[in-house]
DNA sequence: CGGACAAGCTGA
DNA sequence: CAGCTTGTCCGG
């Protein structure tokens, strides 16, 4: 078997396993004569550095970019994947064969495509490859599935097909939007060119509700990570979520990723990679379009593709009537409810018209401390950028965790007393909220708790608006904890999570309820959402990030750790004339590397000596 | 990562 | 100085 049967494209039926064998021309060293001998980086991370191997006669046939293979390195055998083939070896050491072939890995082009991800995170090459091979051992691909015809239950739109005919598009779908016309444009091109088109969702639900919906339609579509050898073995639909920016597709010839905003696209371990900049690179690439669907693109999508907006009347009807509830009159120190939501909850609870119970979100996980005038209500911020402040100190005074701005504990707007906000968690919000409406009231908590499909009320952190398939009413009791978090794109997110509502109380048409309690109505993100028009967001959001430097603007890597002072001094050093500026140490000893550009910001990554004490480096950190 | 090997520490 | 720990180096 070879790395991958990337000649299979055509080749119906049966193992599509010819051989990348030994006469292509894709070795990179010389059609030598001498001995085979293929580069294998070995499956340890800590390697990170290719070693040569002699290939065995009885693994010819077996072996070509991209397979598994296994090898004995300094006296032990470790696991690891060809990565080029028919290489001059370096003079004078001598070398071993391969011990054995341990199953198909990554194609090719997902090989060179993890050496493009290594530089990009600036991470090891095989913590990518890892993603791109099988999760289990494959040996041998089922036959290629047999193509029935397309159906026509999702009719054409135009829009989609716009997008497909762009290399690089966002797609603005209102939330409630079903996105298989979209899916169905993209298999359809597909089909066309005899290849498969690769779909993302961000979440494992998701992915597994489209892949079935596509499978009840008739298509051929292997869902990953499960159906690796189906997907290798050139389904017409590959469904997957964040590491399915890596599966196995043949012919790719179109990639559409669904919720492009989603932070479940974003690796939070290091190397931080991005599911969607994966996929979008890899289209790329391959020469076939890219269309990225959002309800709410944030920048960085803005900042890569073209926009296609819907009518503004279907996007009106996406969104759901929005209630600000104003909560700057109120005391600091009052419960979490309003009066006027807990009105509207009432009024839900007692219709019961069958939409699904009334939801609220708190969202306590963020450890802001947020502090409020004590006369006029305004929420505590920094002068300077903006973000929530603290009140600490002895005596008290107001500190900007962001740039360390410090000042009097007194209201910017009216030169009252600021007082801390108290904070009830989502236990205490059950109780109170089942005390004001005399019905029970299902705490969610984690991902382990169960909804009861009967349940009336449901409270808990913003998980709860991916435990229920629909909401009469969708609350959140603290919009100003989401719209201040200590992240650069929390705007985005809250907006994010309005649309997440939308989706469940359905539209405008819907009938359902959307409120949001918060000391900050006339905020971006929720004039965004009121409006139906998140672009609003983005124009006001544009400026503040360029201003401050902060991505799409800039391209940021944080760089941590043990060894981050000695590695912030190499990214000096070798930035200066890229344009790379590196800040720091900050409050927890983390240095800001800032360039222009991804270009300029890896390319130093890459140039700097890496030291011997750990360090952690964060490309594209979402806190800053 | 993990084996090899060297240099340093300990106890009789 | 054997026997053990700790540290550094490096792999085809």
């Amino acid at each position: 078997m070879g790395g991958h049967p990337q000649g299979g494209r055509r080749e119906a039926g049966a193992l599509a396993l010819t051989l990348p064998a030994a006469d292509g021309p894709e070795g990179d060293g010389p059609e030598g004569d001498g001995p085979r001998v293929v580069r294998v980086l070995p499956d340890v991370a800590a390697i990170d550095r290719p070693f040569d191997y002699l290939v065995p006669e009885r693994l010819e046939e077996a072996v070509g970019v991209g397979t598994r293979v296994r090898a004995v390195l300094h006296n032990r055998r470790v696991g690891g994947w060809v990565v080029a083939d028919r290489v001059a070896p370096p003079e004078g050491v001598r070398l071993r064969p391969l011990s054995s072939v341990s199953g198909m890995g990554p194609a090719p082009e997902l090989v060179e495509l993890a050496r493009w991800a290594a530089w990009r995170w600036a991470g090891p090459m095989a913590t990518f490859l890892q993603t791109a091979s099988p999760p289990r051992i494959v040996r041998q691909l089922p036959p290629r599935p047999g193509r029935a015809t397309l159906p026509s239950a999702w009719p054409p739109d135009d829009l989609a097909q716009e997008a497909l005919a762009r290399p690089r598009s966002v797609l603005r779908l209102p939330p409630p939007a079903d996105p298989l016309p979209l899916v169905a444009a993209a298999l359809a091109r597909a089909r066309e060119r005899d290849g498969s088109a690769l779909v993302l969702a961000p979440s494992h639900a998701g992915a597994e509700r489209l892949s079935a919906r596509l499978r009840w339609a008739g298509v051929d579509v292997a869902l990953l990570p499960g159906e690796w050898p189906l997907a290798a073995a050139g389904a017409t639909a590959v469904v997957g979520t964040r590491a399915g920016a890596w599966g196995p597709v043949t012919g790719l010839s179109a990639v559409v990723v669904l919720d492009g905003h989603d932070e479940a696209y974003h690796e939070e371990r290091a190397p931080t990679w991005v599911a969607w900049v994966v996929a979008a690179e890899r289209a790329q690439r391959a020469g076939a379009p890219c269309v990225i669907a959002s309800p709410c693109p944030t920048l960085e999508l803005l900042a890569w593709g073209t926009e296609l907006r819907p009518a503004r009347g279907v996007e009106r009807q996406g969104w759901p009537a929005l209630e600000v509830v104003d909560r700057r009159s109120d005391d600091p120190r009052t419960g979490l409810f309003s009066v006027r939501v807990v009105e509207l909850l009432r009024k839900e609870v007692a219709s019961a018209r069958g939409r699904g119970p009334a939801v609220c979100v708190l969202n306590r996980k963020g450890r802001a401390r947020l502090v409020a005038c004590a006369s006029c209500g305004e929420l505590g911020r920094c002068a300077h950028c903006h973000a929530a402040v603290e009140l600490q100190g002895d005596p008290r005074t107001l500190r900007c965790p962001a740039c360390g701005t410090e000042r009097p504990p007194v209201c910017l707007a009216c030169g009252g007393k600021v007082r801390k906000v108290v904070r009830a968690g989502v236990t205490r919000a059950r109780e109170e909220l089942e005390a004001l409406l005399r019905v029970p009231v299902q705490e969610v908590a984690g991902p382990a708790s169960e909804v009861s499909p009967t349940a009336v009320a449901l409270v808990g952190t913003e998980a709860v608006l991916h435990r229920v398939p629909s909401a009469g009413a969708v609350v959140f009791l603290d919009m100003d904890q989401e719209l201040l978090a200590p992240r650069y794109g929390a705007a985005e997110q809250a907006l994010a999570l309005l649309a997440r509502a939308a989706r469940l109380v359905g539209g405008r048409d819907g009938g359902g309820r959307v409120a949001v309690q918060t000391r900050q109505p006339r905020h971006p993100a929720l004039e965004a959402a009121l409006h139906a028009d998140p672009g609003r967001l983005a124009t006001s959001e544009a400026p503040r990030r360029a201003e401050l430097g902060l991505p799409p603007a800039k391209a940021l890597a944080l760089v941590s750790g043990e060894g981050g002072p000695e590695l912030a001094a190499q990214l000096r050093e070798v930035g200066r004339d890229r344009g790379v500026d590196v800040a720091g140490p900050d409050g927890a000893g983390g240095f800001m590397a800032r360039a222009p550009d991804h270009g300029a910001l890896c390319d130093a990554l890459a140039a700097a000596a890496r030291p011997a004490a750990r360090v952690r480096v964060e490309v594209d950190p979402r806190r800053v």
